[in-house]
RNA sequence: CGGGGUGUAGCGCAGCCCGGUUAGCGCGCUUGAUUUGGGAUCAAGAAGUCGGAGGUUCGAAUCCUCUCACCCCGACCA
């Protein structure tokens, strides 16, 4: 017999982080890698949090006025030209088609044919051929706003690839909006981060900072550039959403001008913001534990796991009845206005491997019943934000009125232990000595958890930031939007400084 | 793209240095029996172009040359 081991996923956090992240998601069965360099494949598991994630932002972008609409994966390599910073940002990792065809070349293999008078670019962003078809679209002020969202996927053909974090392909939303003001482009910009926010720490119960970018950190193009961080467990920071304040680069660019009510022609103020399948990997590693992945309510494709218990055919039989009688009391439920989504598992396996299967693919309650429980008419519930041995005895009817009380505390105590984790995490320094030490690996040869968000004075140059940066590879992680007005000194360089900012290492 | 490493069954690996029957092991999978409120046991079985090409040899997973792919560390990045 096999060895119970102490927990179902190897190595532990603490072991082995970047492994430990692996597994979990291998444990979980969400994705894997693909024969395509870089590219994964989402699998149903996966899958399922990617399409809550963009149900219920969708719902938010709709709610703030903004509507669907889908443009061209291929970009003329000319548009791309049209905004310099943005070419000088991207270029090094585009995919970039040269062909259209494929022939025989007489052996039997294929070779490629039909050269493109100009290559295509598969789109690492569309601000540009987006901007192509704003421009036609706008023509007065009564045109705007523009407020457009696209669901899609993009390449960037990056050298490291993690699943979820960073793959050659990835699916995202971006946003791209039009107005006819500056303050208002600026409005909007903050809207969208606050969209962003809102549902990093409602829906994924992941607590982020929001704030601007550093200049060296900024969008290729843009003139200021938000973002919302998340500390993960190995306390490093994950940049989970950016809102871009465009001002009128891609405007100019593009021509996208609109005539003013007084009759001037003028140049639009333009926005982009995305979030990408990237919060897939935030949410892993935010709360996932050493039994594997766990989610939260709110996101979860399935809610609750009923896990039948019986010997044979007999029992079988008045168990599965049973369920069906508390399924039937479940259905009327709304979980924020939401069916409440369950799965009945009675695949032919042990009772014990369901339910650890369960609880490495992270759903939130598992039911455990059996003929015990039909006597007592009772259910007996795991909770994935409590031990796997943790379970308790509810009466049918106090579990049905208990439920949706139920998964909202399991949801809030996953986001007040990310939260929690992150406060413990965060310190404030003013020693230049101190901050070096905070963020210096202890054993290099296998590299321990350490560090965490620091909050410290910086006086706004580009030269101490990279000189950190190439320190102790701490960035800046943004200048958080909450920072209180304080006069203090540069932990580099020891000049006047007015604000703190958020420094970690990050991903 | 620099530096290091690895390709052997679905997954994880041993064998290679020092060439020699029918290429093993663990997990998983299939079937049967016994189990069954907590990650079962026993038995039988299926599954391998030893990454690819070429070479040396009576004989290559093993030695040589070339090549492809992947992983880790750097630079770059949602």
């Amino acid at each position: 017999m096999a060895k119970e081991p102490k927990t179902a996923i190897i190595p532990t956090r603490e072991d082995d982080y970047p492994e430990w992240y692996q597994q979990v998601i291998k444990a979980a069965d969400m994705a894997e890698n693909s024969d395509v360099r870089g590219c994964m494949v989402i699998k149903p598991w996966g899958y399922a949090i990617w399409e809550n994630i963009q149900k219920n932002l969708d719902q938010m972008f709709k709610e703030t006025g903004h509507k669907n609409a889908y443009f061209p994966i291929f970009i003329p390599k000319s548009f791309f030209e049209k905004e310099a910073e943005h070419v000088e940002g991207f270029a090094k990792e585009c995919a970039v088609v040269t062909h259209s065809r494929l022939e025989d070349d007489g052996t039997g293999k294929l070779k490629v044919a039909g050269k493109l008078t100009e290559p295509y670019i598969v789109r690492p962003t569309s601000e540009t051929i987006i901007g192509a078809s704003f421009s036609k679209w706008v023509q007065s002020y009564r045109d705007l706003p523009l407020l457009i969202n696209q669901w899609a996927n993009v390449v960037r053909w990056e050298l490291r690839t993690r699943l979820f974090l960073r793959t050659a392909e990835f699916l995202w939303q971006e946003g791209h909006t039009v107005h006819s003001t500056k303050e208002e482009a600026q409005i909007e910009t903050k809207q969208m981060l606050g969209v962003y926010a809102q549902f990093a720490r409602e829906y994924l119960a992941i607590p982020v900072v929001e704030g601007e970018k550093t200049e060296g950190e900024r969008f290729p193009g843009a003139v200021n550039t938000f973002t919302i961080e998340a500390m993960m467990q190995d306390k490093k920071a994950l940049q989970a959403g950016t809102s871009h304040f465009l001002g009128q680069n891609f405007a100019k660019a593009s021509e996208i001008k609109f005539q003013s009510k007084n009759g001037e022609i003028e140049y639009a103020w333009t926005t982009s913001w995305g979030v990408s399948t990237r919060l897939i990997g935030a949410l892993i590693m935010a709360h996932s534990d050493d039994n594997g992945l766990i989610i939260p309510p709110r996101i979860s494709p399935e809610h609750l796991i009923f896990i039948p218990i019986y010997k044979n055919e007999e029992d079988k039989v008045k168990v599965l009845a049973y369920i069906d009688g508390i399924v039937n009391e479940i259905k009327p439920l709304r979980y924020h206005d939401e069916k409440i989504r369950y799965n009945i598992d009675d695949r032919d396996m042990t009772n014990s491997e369901k339910g650890w299967y369960w609880i490495k693919k992270g759903a939130p309650l598992r039911i455990e019943i059996g003929p015990r429980d039909i006597e007592n008419n009772s259910v007996f519930v795991g909770r994935r934000d409590k031990e796997p041995k943790e379970k308790q005895s509810y009466s049918v009817k106090d579990f049905t009125g208990q439920l949706i009380q139920m998964l909202d505390e399991i949801q809030n105590n996953i986001y007040q232990r990310a939260m929690s984790f992150r406060e413990k995490n965060t310190f404030m320094i003013d020693d230049k000595d101190q901050f070096y030490k905070f963020f210096t690996l202890k054993d290099t040869e296998k590299p321990e958890i350490h560090g965490g968000f620091v909050n410290a004075h910086w006086c706004g140059c580009n030269e101490c930031e990279e000189a950190i940066k190439g320190d102790l590879k701490v960035t800046i992680r943004c200048i958080p939007l909450d920072a209180k007005e304080e006069s203090g000194k540069c932990i580099y360089c020891g000049k006047d400084s007015k604000k703190r900012v958020l420094f970690a290492k990050s991903y």
